[in-house]
DNA sequence: TCAAATTAGTTGAAGCCTAAAATATTGCCC
DNA sequence: GGGCAATATTTTAGGCTTCAACTAATTTGA
């Protein structure tokens, strides 16, 4: 039927049906990202009286032993330098960091581990990596595989055009 | 070399990897949907004046036409009873949805899209699905399939383990 | 029927988050 | 050196988010 034309989708189709699809991936991507996020929270929260933006914050500070300014650690967490103000005061509450003045630059600070923040973190870092491995227990190793490439490949692409609207 | 032992893995490294291929899949899921989500956040507050929560409430409620109590409402949008008061309250400030009480259990709200409420929604569903496209738009077809296949895979697994600590 | 348990929803306190304005300091350029 | 733009950070106002406590209505079950 309909000979000389393409069965059944016509180039507009294509282009529609890609933006279908993409949309779908996105609200995938959101939805486990969610659910995750939601379990990691508890986790958290009920092991570790803590929440996942300090967890954050401390992982990146552990992987900066020498220490990382307040701008430095809002650019890692891609949030707000106004939240990093929030988020490492109460962290230093807590006594699990050090901000010091910095001696070049009198605007700037300096966030360091403090040692109990250090062995807190170890701690939860073991915990978390354990508790995530358990939530994707089902997940067999070759899928894994496939979503850790196409996710980098992802993150290449979207990383890049950050600032358009 | 070492002839009689598996090549450079024992069983507890296998595990050991696993593990942490669980976590760099949780962690670039994470910072892909960040990094996608900031952006969506942006265009939806610069193209319409609104919010990513207030868009995902009109999402839920353009799919159920008759209407959906607060309840229901929270269960779709994954997020607490409270949240939803508020923003409901906002979207019905905006003129965008109807709260009525109902008749048969009077504790409960029925919430559905006004007339302008659709009309909004329709349009910001059209911008928010061209403007996800125009981001993944350096992502083939078949990564594209690949992923949603994938994603689906995996939202089964997680969707279900919801309340293990 | 009536008291107890459950369910629907709101409120309040606390934390996370952003954008924009304010502060303070630095670096540049004339 | 003096002024001015840029930079590092905090503050503020407003919205999102949760949990726990609360109110009100419904259901259950003796």
């Amino acid at each position: 039927m309909n000979p000389g034309k393409p069965a059944k989708t016509s180039r507009a189709d294509d282009s529609a049906s890609r933006s279908k699809q993409s949309l779908r991936v996105w609200i995938r991507l959101l939805h486990n990202t969610r659910i995750i996020e939601k379990n990691v929270r508890s986790y958290l929260a009920n092991e570790f009286g803590t929440t996942l933006p300090r967890f954050d914050a401390l992982a990146a500070l552990d992987r900066f032993p020498e220490g990382l300014t307040m701008g430095a650690l809002s650019e890692h967490l891609l949030v707000s330098n106004g939240n990093v103000t929030g988020v490492i005061a109460r962290l230093q509450d807590e006594g699990l960091v050090l901000r010091t003045a910095s001696k070049q630059d009198r605007r700037a600070f300096h966030v360091k581990l403090t040692r109990k923040g250090k062995r807190a973190f170890q701690e939860m870092a073991k915990g978390h990596e354990a508790y995530v491995n358990r939530m994707l227990e089902a997940i067999s190793a070759s899928d894994l595989n496939k979503l850790n490439t196409l996710l980098t490949r992802l993150e290449k692409t979207v990383a890049q055009e950050r600032s358009c609207s």
